[in-house]
DNA sequence: CCGGATCCTTTTTGATACTG
DNA sequence: CAGTATCAAAAAGGATCCGG
């Protein structure tokens, strides 16, 4: 089992748990991701069927990002993990990177 | 954030959810698992407070692991992605290996 | 029985530049 | 605006051998 795997997909889920957002729109309730990773992380979402993409074919160009019904189930877990790590901080991966 | 990184932490909490194990009980309930990786993803989650380790000083040593009060709070979340796992398959990190 | 220490491979993440 | 292409760095995962 693997769920959720990536540095931001909690985040992301969390987000489009909450309403539609647009690529920009994602980029910017998440402070510090890049586009590359933001990109990387929704096309593996939408490959494992938690996320929906609809792009409008216009000028200038629209894309949409939902959660899925099948997601849907899964939201109760964004919301308790979000705000467990507000209450006990961030869990894990390096958590204490100490650059140096 | 960075929730329950790593390949066996959900599955490991899980287990341990449901009540005390040893070091070669989580080994047998983990089919795949290496020592080396469950005593790795132990420490770190003994390292973020989700896991309480107690070693017996004895011949032949016992450890034994629990999870956390802290913990306790993130139960419902190891098992909606349990269960949700079993219903929509596995999630993510290359769940297509397709091996060529 | 329960690990620690190494070494090596695979995956993930990130910086940067470019495009319809 | 919403990406793609590259390249490089970092992190995670795993095999194997060693020890109390």
């Amino acid at each position: 089992m693997r769920p959720l795997t990536g540095k931001w997909k909690i985040e992301i889920m969390w987000s489009l748990a909450q309403g539609t957002h647009r690529f920009g729109e994602l980029r910017r309730a998440l402070p510090g991701i890049t586009q590359h990773m933001l990109t990387v992380q929704l096309r593996e979402l939408e490959a494992d069927g938690l996320v929906k993409r609809t792009a409008y074919e216009e000028m200038p160009p629209r894309v949409e990002y939902d959660i899925t019904e099948a997601a849907r189930g899964l939201q109760p877990v964004f919301q308790t993990l979000i705000a467990w790590s507000k209450q006990h901080g961030p869990i894990s991966r390096r958590h204490t990177v100490d650059r140096e």
